[in-house]
DNA sequence: ATTATATATGAATACATGTTCATATGTTTA
DNA sequence: TAAACATATGAACATGTATTCATATATAAT
């Protein structure tokens, strides 16, 4: 393509100018649905906080109580419930009660996969 | 320091109780760093979004401009260039100048396997 | 030189989110 | 039955973040 027919392609389309028509209409083409893009983003979002990241860690190392949980990361209850209530959402961990107190463990065969990805990563940081 | 000095000291500083003594002295010794829990939450958080899981999906595919990009995923050329940057700032994408264009591309071995185990993922729910 | 174009970026705004605090619920112990 | 305990949760608050708007910068075209 010349540069001239590159030129005389430009197209408005929502406000943005496409340079090179052929391509983005044949990437658009494999784009991820937006649906298939917000729930990718809601999984690692379930992963984009250092309290989560930590308690995944952790209960991928043992099935742990809430208050357990709570002292090994020196965190309040609270906030640890509210935590593990974002993970129990979106079924990355499952729990078992046990009279008054509530074990959690991964209930997520790609969870630590990704963590294990994810330390690679930061260690080649 | 002992079991019980542990467990005290933590009683003292955070106001938790622990219910399993050697399980919780245990796991805290293979805990994560907090800084690497940061890392991780960062790199994930970098994921976390329906735009920039749009835009590493498109970058794996191909190496494309700044304005295609947003032609392709229908949004402003700002708001690319600013999750571009954000991108670029955890060094997941790089970028090639020619002329007054900017080709991004991935610049991570791991981006890719997280999609993918992402992707399987969210198929599975 | 002047104009148009591609990208970058600071500021503002609207919205999301993590923690704390207070308290509710359900269970065990005295 | 009463008190202690483990956990859950709503509300409030502070902080973070994604987009838009306006504009700057650098390059290309006329």
């Amino acid at each position: 393509m010349s540069t001239e027919e590159i030129s005389s392609s430009l197209k408005d389309c929502c406000d943005v100018t496409i340079i090179h028509d052929d391509i983005v209409s044949d990437i658009q083409k494999k784009q991820l649905s937006l649906e298939k893009g917000n729930d990718l983003a809601l999984l690692f979002q379930a992963l984009s906080d250092p309290t989560r990241v930590r308690i995944i860690y952790t209960l991928i190392q043992a099935e742990v109580c809430v208050c357990d949980l709570a002292a090994i990361l020196e965190m309040s209850q609270s906030s640890i419930s509210h935590q593990l209530r974002n993970l129990r959402a979106l079924r990355l961990v499952k729990h078992r009660k046990v009279g008054r107190m509530v074990y959690y463990s991964i209930d997520d065969e790609h969870v630590e996969s990704l963590m294990r990805i994810g330390l690679q990563h930061i260690s080649h940081m």
